[in-house]
RNA sequence: GGGAGCAUAGCUCAGUUGGGAGAGCAUCUGCCUUACAAGCAGGGGGUCACAGGUUCGAGCCCUGUUGUUCCCACCA
């Protein structure tokens, strides 16, 4: 037996998981004759550091990992970190600036050489801190989005789709982040709602004295007009269409055009055209073979195409816009309004729709499968309402954007011959097969960072390899996330899979909400009010973060953290330590056994719920309710073992002559080690450090076997006794706490029950009942002979207590309490015997029902029945 | 404009197929009882947002209303 502290310091985590590493119990190797279990780790930035968003996440998934390693499967979880492409370029641009360096002047390899060693230096911050909150992923499996083999994936990947015509390169409206300076995404767009303002503005119109008003937000873009439009319906309008206005400061002449876009009762009904900056305006130009005006610069500044403008900031062009178009005349109002911006998720900066040449997935096809996966239940949400919006965004998706200008990523493998021919291969091709000329140029562009996450579930297995690791692990089995990225990767992920693997990626997707501040905000840099996991830890163990961050949290659900919460895990901790304290000081280094014989009923009954435990904890967690299996858990070991079972047993450890002292041992270690069992998943240290002090035999706890329900464990009598007897000392407490007696005073306890069952009950339950009622002396008998006429009584279940307080006793309170239970019985049986009286509920309630409120009939009519005699005899 | 979530004790939240409303924290009372004062025992506190409906029975299922949060969307 080892010694133990006399209070939990978190302090032993460390240690343990060094331990744990040393052993290598967290490595997974392929084992064909055990069931896979397999999650694979999403991805966090090397760029990042531990926040409470990871910290759920992770736990989420070792919990579901320990969980399923005990019950015996071939338990894998497989780190690694993306390689972030426009979060680590900034970063790094911004260090070269502090050295005053650019990437022009670095060049290319320059710059990845930087990059690298940036990437070997911060890269592996966030997994070690991962590794402080006691996750056991298999280390020695750890990947990077860009190390050999995922790159090779990923080249894999897109010379597969480019010839099967899903890559193409188109040159299309993009979003466009002047900051910094790439394209992104539709999905890396955040729409936000801005102050505005909507300038309403009129063109003159050609060889008339007449002027077309209309109104925008964004008044720059004129520069870039090639058409007015109407509704084709708008009487208004309609002799105006064919006429020709002319757009002032470029004097470009453009056509009144009438399209069913525009809004007739919106404004004034019309809208200026801008085909090649606004996606509404790019469709209209389509439709009209208008002409297409760039006007901006990739920073955001208008170029030659602005006449005199060129070279202003888009938004200084707009100032000086508005002002001139005011001394013309032209310029009408400005109206503040409201309107949603598109933003970069990343920087903020405002987004520039514009055209460029750019790589596209083709997305109509591919998302098919991976909508029928959901709809024929290979894939499944939890809970299952994201699915909705997993579907509704893949059936409304558009093509996916995947280049970008930047050089931290999977370089783009397309060469350009001088011939125009574009290649695209996995190597470097060694002539064109066109012309057959060496000088072959690479696409400058590297692709979006979820491309190569996308493949994650796959590629970390190995793929394009067959490995056996592929083989067995693959499918994964869950994929824990936030519902923040469905769109971005769980989606992505998907579709990549069907069209690769030709099967889905996890079997479930597991969703949580966010972690938010104790006032319901974001936790967010700018705020300021991000609580640090790590700071947690170091204060109360990861141990109490991890109950805190699971307890009471549904799937789906946001939270709220607060600090207050991790002090009551902190102390559950110590309970749990305190009590398995007590517990070992007892056994010593015995090793107690006993037969099932021996157990006297309060075992029995310990055993029992300890077996329903097992039953309801592994169904929770089956479905994914770790809230509630922690809380099944924490509430056993609180209110069931440490505050009922080992109290009534102590009087059976005090006493080493008792016969049922081993008996008592035994089942206070057995329903231990099977707590502990349960918790380890949700408190793996805390739980490693008892279990191997209370079974020195044995390693390690993560790879002991789960509990399961067991028939034999099943003691429905033994329950139900102790349950009586429960209330029994519950009623007698509640009454003394009442009269105010202090604990030291004792009082004998009369025990008054016609049933010689219930007397059976209380007779052999004397040990730990009178200690538990504060009696000096139990007597149990048919009658109340001996029984003081002043005593206090209080019903229970077939029978009565009396405890006799002498000079304590206050005739009028008592009859005043006795009269308010009497109250309270009554509505009781009242309730009950209306529910009986009501012929529906006879008639279709199932029968377990109506037996459950028959017994409580009679239980309840019988105290009652008690209360009054006893009231009767004060009168 | 479309969709979703939430509304339960003073606060934060659970409540798994419908069968007598729960936890943590806070609050009040009494206890340093030989595992734990990071504790023990006991108490107070809720028209489960509102209005209908289904049902023998609704916090839970259906419809509507209000408040609130979020997501998606091309009204300039």
């Amino acid at each position: 037996m080892r010694e133990m502290a006399k209070s939990y310091d978190p302090s032993i985590e460390e240690r343990i998981y060094k331990h744990w590493m040393e052993k290598g119990y967290f490595h997974a190797e392929v084992d064909k004759s055990k069931e896979p279990f397999t999650i694979v780790i999403p991805p966090p930035n090397i760029t990042g550091h531990l926040h409470m968003g990871h910290a759920l996440d992770e736990t989420m998934q070792d919990i579901l990992i320990r969980w399923k390693r005990m019950q015996g499967y071939n338990a894998l979880w497989v780190p690694g970190t993306d390689h972030a492409a426009i979060s680590t370029e900034v970063k790094i641009v911004n260090k070269m600036r502090e050295e005053g360096l650019d990437k022009e002047t670095l060049g290319r390899e320059g710059f990845l050489k930087r990059a690298w060693e940036w990437k070997e230096e911060y890269g592996g911050t966030i997994l070690n801190q991962l590794k402080k909150l006691g996750a056991s992923c298999d280390w020695e499996r750890e990947r990077f989005t860009m190390d050999e083999g995922l790159s090779d994936a990923v080249l894999t990947v897109f010379c597969n789709l480019y010839e099967k015509g899903y890559i193409y390169q188109g040159e299309k409206l993009i979003n466009w982040c002047p900051t910094c300076q790439t394209t992104i995404s539709d999905a890396e767009v955040e729409h936000e709602d801005k102050q505005g303002g909507f300038w309403h503005i009129k063109y003159p119109i050609k060889d008339t004295d007449m002027f077309l008003e209309f109104a925008t937000t964004r008044p720059e873009t004129m520069l870039g007009d090639t058409a007015i439009a109407v509704n084709p319906e708008d009487e208004r309008y309609a002799d105006l269409v064919g006429k020709v206005c002319i757009v002032p400061f470029v004097d470009r002449e453009i056509p009144i055009i009438a399209d069913s876009y525009v809004d007739k009762e919106f404004g004034t009904g019309v809208v200026k055209i801008t085909p090649a900056h606004d996606p509404n305006d790019f469709e209209v130009g389509e439709r009209h073979n208008l002409e297409k005006i760039n006007i901006l610069n990739d920073d955001g500044t208008i170029n030659e195409n602005g006449g005199k403008f060129a070279g202003l900031d888009r938004y200084e062009a707009r100032k000086q816009i508005i002002a001139e178009l005011d001394e013309m005349g032209l310029f009408i109002e400005k109206e503040d309004i409201n309107h949603s911006v598109g933003t970069h998720d990343r920087c903020g900066a405002v987004i520039e729709p514009l055209i460029k040449k750019q790589w596209f997935v083709k997305m109509e096809e591919l998302a098919k499968p991976a909508l029928n996966a959901y709809y024929k239940g290979d894939l499944k949400f939890v809970p299952d309402r994201f699915g909705k919006i997993y579907t509704h965004w893949l059936e409304d998706i558009h093509d996916w954007c995947i280049s970008r200008q930047l050089w931290w990523g999977h370089r783009i493998p397309a060469y350009y011959c001088e011939c125009g021919n574009v290649i695209v291969s996995k190597d470097k091709p060694s002539c064109c097969p066109k012309c057959s000329s060496t000088s072959l140029k690479q696409d400058e562009d590297c692709l979006d960072t979820w491309f190569s996450s996308a493949l994650w579930p796959f590629s970390t297995l190995g793929w394009p390899e067959k490995t056996e690791e592929l083989e067995h692990f693959y499918p994964t089995s869950v994929l824990v996330t936030g519902y923040d990225i469905i769109f971005f990767w769980v989606v992505r992920m998907v579709f990549s899979a069907m069209e690769q693997m030709g099967e889905v990626p996890f079997k479930t997707v597991l969703i949580h909400g966010l972690v938010r501040d104790s006032q319901g905000r974001k936790m967010s840099k700018s705020l300021g009010n991000g609580i640090d996991p790590l700071e947690i830890i170091r204060e109360s163990g990861a141990d109490a973060l991890r109950l805190t961050l699971i307890t009471g949290n549904a799937p789906g659900n946001d939270m709220r953290f607060y600090n207050e919460r991790v002090e009551s895990s902190k102390n559950f901790a110590n309970k749990l330590w305190n009590a398995s304290r007590f517990v070992m000081m007892h056994i010593g280094d015995e090793n107690p056994s006993c037969e099932l014989s021996e157990l006297t009923a309060a075992d029995k009954w310990i055993l029992s719920k300890v077996n329903s435990l097992a039953k309801n904890v592994t169904s929770n967690l089956d479905s994914y309710e770790l809230g509630i299996a922690v809380q099944n858990v924490y509430d056993f070991i609180w209110d069931e073992y440490c505050d009922w079972y080992i109290e009534m047993v102590k009087p059976r450890l005090y006493n080493q002559e008792d016969p049922t002292r081993n008996a008592a041992l035994w089942t206070l270690k057995t329903v231990l080690i099977n707590a502990l069992k349960m918790l380890h998943p949700f408190m793996p240290f805390v739980t490693e450090e008892i279990f191997t002090a209370v079974q020195s035999e044995e390693e390690t706890i993560m790879y002991s076997k789960w509990p399961e329900f067991e028939e034999r464990f099943s003691f429905e009598e033994d329950e139900k006794s102790i349950e009586l007897m429960k209330e029994a000392i519950k009623s007698i407490r509640n009454i003394r706490a009442e009269m105010n007696v202090v604990p030291s005073r004792k009082t004998n306890v009369f025990v008054v029950s016609e049933s010689e069952e219930v007397r059976n009950i209380f007779e052999k339950g004397k040990v730990f009942f009178a200690p538990l009622a504060y009696a000096s002396e139990v007597f149990v008998q048919t009658d109340k002979v001996g029984i003081e006429e002043d005593a206090i009584s209080t019903p229970i279940n077939s029978g009565v207590i009396y405890m006799p307080f002498a000079e304590l006793v206050d005739i009028e309170k008592e009859k005043e309490r006795l009269n308010k239970e009497r109250e309270k019985l009554i509505k009781e049986v009242e309730r009950v015997e209306k529910k009986l009286s009501n012929e529906g509920f006879v008639a279709k309630a199932p029968e377990k029902v109506i037996k459950e409120e028959k017994a409580k009939f009679e239980k309840y009519s019988g105290m009652l029945k008690s209360v009054e005699e006893q009231l009767a005899k004060f009168n």
